[in-house]
DNA sequence: GATGAATGAGTTTTCATTCAT
DNA sequence: GATGAATGAAAACTCATTCAT
């Protein structure tokens, strides 16, 4: 039922999708749908908190693999890649939701969203923190910051390659990503 | 009009705008607003084009005061920042367009806009493309991916700040970010 | 003015024609159509009375051209087909209005017209009365009913060829139709 | 429904109904009306043509009662006003679209009726065909227009008997139709 | 428990009519 | 007198939600 609704909300959006339609892909009666959650927003709502939960497990873990700050980098940005090419249609929603504007439902209902997204960018923050702390990481910026950053470019990398993936392949290797950080641009 | 109903749109989101709300804000009858606008897709779409191409021509604009590379880029930091900030209600429609998941209006009408940016991101990688040729930047990375980069971290920073501004203040010296991009997190 | 507004009401229909379109093809403003009618209604009206009025004027004249009832039976139906192929477009509005029903303008306004109508039908009758006096006519019916029924075959004729004017040529010679009356089916 | 339907759109002509009021007379909710039918054309459509078979059935069927021609044509002649009156209130509806100008539907849409209707003339006709072979008819005219003739006659008949019924009955004996053009008006 | 027919509030859009210029 | 911009009432249609079966 979930899968049938994410498919619709990110290919038509939350407001071109009607419960009709999600009712006929799911293969379940919409009496159904409402024994479930509680209205058309219940049903985005957990669906988006169960997806965003499920990409910042996989990024936690894939951080946690290692204790080697450079290597959780990499492995972030790997498993970045990754999840989101395996989940392209609910990615749409993600961003929507994260990095866009949330206009799918009517304001508030997104924080909850927006609030664990936070969480995971403090996570990540942390690794750039200890880089430095450990003399690993230059200190060219705050934590939190580089976190910011890092996390952007891979989404502007994967909303590129989303948009035509042939003509804009997500960099195979993380390094091509992280070199933007790792090496400097002006300075030797 | 107009005026109103970026507001409206920006702050609830095309769907959960209606006609008569736009009129009512911009104090105009519904019949009015059909005079200047085909339809609300229309107003919409006119509304959209009309914001993106003043952000462009002001980003455009910045970068063709000078002739330095380094210079160019902080013109195109600061002036972003500027722009955005004077136009805080458009950014939110402005990012829904071109690098969340536009589900405003059905497929097709975006790419217009879509396309616009995609011109822009090219002017923005022509900048590294000179750099590296002039030897004022090191070869870190392709020039549209870095132009793609930049982009995308300076939106970050700008989404930060327009959730919570105080707590987030987006950076006043463009070197914040640019810094990023200049210094090497781990290269000397 | 009034040009224009037969052309479309009868190629659209009163409902689907508006004051706009009239004004544009009248080289009028709406404002000058309103101060000749006072609204849409009035416009169509005196539009079909003063048609109306012009058909049953062409056609009483042809019956008092003679005195013979057969010849003015001939100049009738002569001027009927002249009259309404020359003036194909108010045809329709004058069938919906006189011989159809008449959903244009709410019930009520119509009756001008049909009482017309019905005026002209009896000057028709007189012709068969005065013929059945005159023996020059056996009486097969009632005056009004004979009067009601050349017409209706008129009409009927001039629908068919209205329709489709190639496949159903409205008989060149009048006496197509009047031999239905003169002749009998089945009487010798 | 369909009959609320009906009786509103023949009282008021298909402009002048709103499906609100349709959906009062009826006692439905106005979606319910949308899920029986795509939209007010499609409620008009259906219910014309259910009709107009309805009537073309009746009348075939009478034709087919007997073999002998002219039992036909009074056959023919008694159940259209038989049906007609039985169903006062579409018979305007079915003026309108086959014999009147019908503006309730954008062109294209009444075809299918006015088809169904020329398919019932040729079946008329073939009466006055196969008559005149067997010499129970004499020779006054092509079939297909002594078919158009008789069933605009009675037509005319109905539609004065509609107006006003008290003042026009509605002839009891078809004879009365028919003898206008069994007896020659004019020949012995 | 499951269903899906029925509901009707809410939305977009049109267009006859007015009236300030 | 002529104009046509502005109005807003009214109409078609959609769809989230309910509830009797």
């Amino acid at each position: 039922m979930l899968a049938a609704a994410i498919e619709l909300f990110s290919e038509k959006g939350y407001h071109n999708v009607s419960m009709y339609e999600i009712a006929q892909k799911a293969e379940f009666s919409i009496g159904t749908i409402y024994k479930f959650f509680k209205n058309k927003e219940g049903l985005y709502k957990s669906l988006i908190v169960e997806q965003a939960d499920r990409f910042h497990d996989a990024l936690t873990n894939a951080i946690e693999e290692t204790d080697d700050e450079i290597e959780k980098l990499r492995n972030y940005v790997k498993t970045k890649s990754k999840v989101f090419k395996d989940n392209v249609s609910v990615v749409r929603l993600y961003f929507a939701e994260t990095r866009g504007a949330s206009f799918n439902i009517k304001a508030g209902l997104d924080c909850e969203i927006r609030e664990r997204y936070g969480r995971f960018m403090h996570t990540l923050a942390l690794i750039f923190e200890n880089g430095m702390k450990n003399n690993r990481f230059r200190k060219i910026g705050r934590p939190y910051d580089l976190a910011v950053a890092l996390d952007s470019v891979c989404n502007g990398f994967l909303l590129l390659w989303l948009e035509s993936p042939e003509q804009n392949p997500y960099p195979e290797n993380p390094d091509v990503i992280l070199n933007i950080f790792f090496k400097g641009l002006v300075d030797p």
